[in-house]
DNA sequence: TTCATATTTATAGAATAGTCGAAATATCGT
DNA sequence: ACGATATTTCGACTATTCTATAAATATGAA
């Protein structure tokens, strides 16, 4: 991680829809959801513009997607996030460790 | 912390100039650094470019000013930092706890 | 008070990001 | 092959963000 790839990441998260969907990929686990559901469960629509969000975080490396049948399954990259906050997280101490505090991200178990 | 406060914090921090400029602060400490020496330690000029990323770092609450003198200083402001990364790991721990993992961000010792 | 330093604010222009609607691609079911 | 569904891509347009420059404000020093 550097800060390129850092604001990188910053930017695509740092957008209301784009944070929305990346936290309920979280939530959804290694599985993931299709584009419809999706939208549907973020009461967003399923269009260009929310293609275009995908592909930000896509991109930023933050989500991954993968064909199955007609859908498309979007998931999220839980090593790119933890990437992120430790990354922050390591200047926010200033340089020092946080002793215990460490943070990272578990999947959850497929629902 | 909500959705639209974590937003507006991560377009602050979405931005190299300002990344930067968090960072130093951050280690920088309580005291903080005026502009001058912050812009000069990061290459920067002290211009009205410069002074617009301080001020939306400012506007996210993520650093704060005190005049003293002549100058200006910035700090970091730690807390809302705390509240950013413990809003994104929460969303990025799927809403489990993360154990033990918890993170906080320490105050350096005045240098 | 006048001048110099430090920084912000204002204004306009350039660059980037986001939205909209239509057309393109991919896959499935018939 | 054809039609329906799922999603992306494209092009034009709007909105937002960033930069550059100059003028304004604040403080301290002479």
């Amino acid at each position: 991680m550097n800060i390129e790839l850092a604001t990188t990441a910053l930017k695509a998260l740092a957008h209301e829809t784009r944070l929305r969907v990346y936290r309920r990929l979280v939530q959804a686990g290694a599985n993931g959801l299709c584009v419809a559901d999706l939208a549907t469960e973020l009461g967003a629509e399923a269009n260009g513009s929310f293609s275009f969000h995908l592909k930000e975080l896509s991109n930023a490396g933050l989500i991954r997607s993968r064909q199955e049948g007609r859908f498309i399954y979007y998931s999220a990259d839980y090593p790119a996030m933890n990437e992120l906050l430790a990354y922050l997280t390591e200047h926010c101490c200033a340089g020092q460790s946080c002793g215990e505090q460490e943070h990272s991200c578990t999947i959850p178990e497929n629902p």
